[in-house]
DNA sequence: TTTTATTGTCTCATTTAATTACAATAATAC
DNA sequence: GTATTATTGTAATTAAATGAGACAATAAAA
């Protein structure tokens, strides 16, 4: 095992026994919604990126801080939404493979093995900008399309689906500045990610004309894409004053 | 003190250290939004129903349970809606007035003392059928109108607004089978029941139209009051198949 | 029998949304 | 240049939902 990641390991003393938090970090590429997985080392165990609360840290803050750590943004839109307290979420035999295969023997009674409770959020960010950098017990962090997810370890596949419910039953009343586009965007890139979103094809005129009657889009100059058809528009958020 | 409740209190080798929960339970009067408010032992502090997780206990059946204990009700809507994590909102100097006004004296490191994240529910109960029960900490436990909340302790108003929050923002999505009326109910409590949790009137003839047209009500004899006008028909909510 | 307050249901106007239609374009083919 | 093609922006038309009254049908009291 490499000592410098082992070094990294989160320290009882310097956190909240018992209380996590998940993150569903939703990302979108111009055609599909994805989320980022990652990997621990030498276990094939894939999971939602998370971590734990400092002794005097906000919880809030401490979200912001591992999503800081892995995407490299701090403008994000963060919204948490379930707090998963059953017993049998915590699986003592797989945590113990995972430290194990990050640093050598550990304790039957080291402090990750115990019951958490975890309070999971989700994240959208422009897929763009992101660096995703994985943390020190894992290999690898990726994006991976809802759709396509490998085996999740734990309840992590319970709460994807319960983060992409929430962001269904959000998208109308909550976040139409939604952070998943880049600064500038055509209607029909914003069309398409309502549509993946909401799992459904949307009427063009109809959305089009909905969206525009909001009052919440500033357009720009039009994209001219080299495509034999009428160039777009390119909008951007208002910014809420 | 008296030493039966002094004996009741939660004890640290039972629970979850840092994690408690507290419950916005709801009633409907036949005119009011009221919620339980609970007043600690000659303390002055009044505060939301709450506990603590045992350690081998799922959170949301440590929440049935003292639900149960505080009401009498073991059927009721409950819904979680936010998970208080700031470490601002533990306040040792307030729950060490508490415990010594309930128990004599208590050490600095009493576990109850510690930091707590609180996750936060809200009930919606038949007033009616209700019997409040105060805890082991508790002088009483009573009914307030939202409009007239006796000042709360710690971080307990924030909960309680953003609880009213949630509710309004779920009463159209989610709870149309409101568990807040007894089981028939006219047309009018049931508006008044929107009216008093959207906080604002809503037309008698609008509101008749749309709620019928829903489909959910079955219509059942006339409820006579004696009063000098029509006798309205009673509903109740059809069994979901 | 008349009066009063309230309920259940219609009607009609108004607003909002869905659907269709169509002109405007940006590049390409010729 | 001019016709062609795919797509965009918007207007026109239909359909649906909501708002605002109108009114007959009560249940009890005067």
């Amino acid at each position: 095992m490499n000592k410098e990641s082992a070094l990294k390991l989160p320290n009882a003393e310097e956190y909240l026994p018992h209380v996590a938090y998940d993150s569903v970090i939703f990302g979108f590429n111009g055609r599909q919604l994805k989320i980022l997985i990652l990997e621990y080392h030498n276990t094939e165990l894939f999971a939602l990126p998370g971590g734990f609360v400092k002794i005097n840290e906000n919880l809030n803050d401490a979200v912001t801080r591992s999503l800081k750590e892995r995407t490299g943004l701090d403008d994000l839109y963060l919204e948490q939404f379930y707090t998963f307290g059953d017993t049998s979420r915590s699986r003592p035999d797989i945590m113990k493979r995972i430290l194990e295969a990050n640093s050598g023997a550990v304790s039957n009674e080291h402090w990750l093995l115990s019951r958490f409770i975890s309070v999971a959020y989700y994240a959208l960010i422009n897929y763009e900008e992101v660096v995703p950098t994985p943390d020190a017990l894992s290999d690898s962090i990726s994006w991976y399309p809802i759709e396509e997810l490998p085996p999740l370890m734990m309840d992590h596949e319970l709460i994807v689906k319960r983060a992409i419910q929430t962001l269904r039953e959000n998208l109308e009343r909550k976040l139409i500045g939604i952070n998943l586009l880049p600064n500038k965007f055509t209607m029909k890139e914003l069309q398409m990610v309502y549509e993946v979103i909401l799992g459904e094809k949307l009427r063009r005129t109809t959305f089009q004309r909905k969206i525009l009657g909001l009052d919440i889009l500033e357009r720009h100059e039009k994209l001219f894409l080299g495509t034999a058809n009428k160039a777009p528009f390119l909008y951007s958020f208002k910014k809420r004053p």
